[in-house]
Parts: C-alpha cells; structure tokens; sequence
DNA sequence: CGAAGTTCCATGATACTCCATGAATTCCCG
DNA sequence: CGGGAATTCATGGAGTATCATGGAACTTCG
C-alpha cells in the first residue's frame, strides 16, 4: 500500500492524542523521512496530512516563482509558515496542537480520510457538512459514475 | 527536520528577549556556523532571520534587482549593511535591540513563521495585515490548490 | 553609579516515552 | 475445516523530558 485509502473513525483523548490508521502507518513508513505535516483548511475546518516528500514537490513549485514576488511571498507563508510539524510516535499516535483542535472543532472522534498523496482528518459532523456543501454546488451529471458510490 | 515550518507565537519580555521555536533551533544547530542574522523589512516590518549558510541564497536574490533601484539598495541595506548578528543563547533565547524591535512594531507577542530556508518575526497584527495585501494582489485561481493550504 | 546586556536558576505547562489492557484479526496445526 | 495461540491495533494511564518563560544575580561599559 502506498496510498492513503479508507476511513476511519479514531478517539482523540484529553492530551490531544489519535492513532493514525496502521495502513496510513505503513504509507508513512516508506517515505525517504518521517516527518508529518499537518494544516488546517480554516474555511472547511478539515485538517490535511502530508509527508515531507510531498513538501519537496511544493518548493520545487516555489522556487520557480520570482524571489519577492506576492504569489510566492503567500506560498512560502502558506506551506512553510501554517503547517504544524509532527511525527507518529512509537504507539503509532500524534498529538494534536491544542489550537489546531479547536480550529477544526476535534471532540471526541477523529474521522481519517484517505486522498492518495495525503489524507484528511475531520471532525464527522463537519465532514457531513462539508460533503453536503459539496453535492450542493455539483450537478449531479457531472459527477461521474464510481463502483460503490452510487449512494 | 531541516527547514523552517509551523507558526508559534512566543512572548517578548521587557528585556527583548524571545524563545526561539525548539524545532527553528534544531535547524540552527545543523548549521556549520552559529550566527543568526536578524533584519528588518523596512516596508513590511517583518523581521528576517537566517544563518550563515543563506547568504549565497540573499545575493541571489538581491542580484535580480537592477543594479541602483531603491529597491535593490534597501535590500542590500537590510541584508548586508543592516543586520544584527546575534546567537542563540542556552535556554533557546535571542535578544532583540530595542532598535529593532521599535521598528517591527514588536509589543508582547512575537510571532514566528517558517519560510523553509529563513524564517520571520512579526507583530501578529502587522503579519495578518501583511498577509491580507498579498492576497490582494493574488487572485484565487493563480494558486494551485493542495493540501491544508485552501485559506 | 546607572543602564544595558549576560548568565544562571526556578517553575508550570506541554509534549513525549514507556507500560498495560482488551478487542479484533491473523496464523497455524490438528 | 475449526479452534486455540499469537499478533496487531487502538486506547488508557503514569512517569519523564523538553520547552517557554519569569526573575535574580552578575558583568560590562560608558
């Protein structure tokens, strides 16, 4: 496996801790270091995870904008600047930033959504919302059809 | 960890002095020299902070400006003629001259934001304000979205 | 002597490490 | 096939280390 796949509802406790999925884990793993990013989507409220891999192909992207330039003084702030820095510890967990859980409103329940590349952490509530907001902006006609998503 | 990310807001004292972030200081300490530069964006007045190790990186970037553009010139001046060198002491702290921590408009709260090979300094205030005129000057659709980064 | 900058120490909070448990899954051998 | 053993996983608690921060003592220099 070496992408993020699946959901999975973990429980955050009181010091901010989750389990990352075991396959996520394994997807973790084979990456060349073992840091993970973390990022906050303040409009969604949905939490991104990456690796440092993935970081590399964004200063490549940076790097080819003009030094000084407002597009990448705002990419460098963007990705360099928001992300919270962590890495899963040796029970498989992360903390999570105690501001961080307040911005994507973390209660009990961590809801881990796999995207490929990277997956997403959602409080469930706020993933329904988001989906709703989703199928409300698309026609359902371009949407195109997917084995085992025809809910 | 070899770059500068994630955001913390750390607390100035009376006496100008600030802890350096524990993940900054362990870049600082792959270093293979010790001095840290501190400058101030006259225009933004966002302070600067690299080592050693970065200044090919600054030349370049001053190299791209026209030779004898004001522009040009205060870079030279923040960057060459103006900076404080200054080390981190052993509890993780750096001490601001008062100079500059006037010209930064620095109060209580001293925000830290890595830029991946420097990171910067500012009075929240001025940063938000910074970071609402770049967007500004950014439209939506010239920033390729990916992870955490849809503010 | 006074002001500014250093060094040293104390403390509360946060983050990390280590250990334990129970549920679920996988494995293996009869 | 089947049932018991072993492993993996998620989760909880307690103890330890790290970090940010404040204050005091000391130094340096004008």
């Amino acid at each position: 496996m070496n992408r993020f796949v699946g959901s999975f509802e973990n429980r955050v406790d009181k010091k901010g801790r989750v389990s990352v999925p075991a396959s996520y884990r394994t997807v973790l793993a084979r990456q060349p270091t073992q840091e993970l990013y973390l990022g906050v989507d303040p409009e969604t409220g949905g939490i991104d995870g990456w690796s440092d891999s993935y970081l590399d192909e964004i200063e490549a992207r940076i790097d080819q904008l003009p030094i000084g330039s407002p597009k990448r003084d705002l990419m460098e702030l963007q990705y360099f600047g928001a992300p919270h820095i962590t890495q899963v510890d040796g029970d498989g967990r992360i903390v999570l930033p105690q501001r961080m859980r307040e911005q994507a409103r973390l209660r009990e329940i961590g809801l881990f959504v796999g995207r490929g590349k990277f997956f997403q952490l959602w409080d469930p509530e706020r993933l329904a919302a988001h989906k709703a907001r989703l199928q409300a902006s698309v026609s359902d006609t371009e949407l195109p059809p997917a084995p085992g998503m025809r809910s």
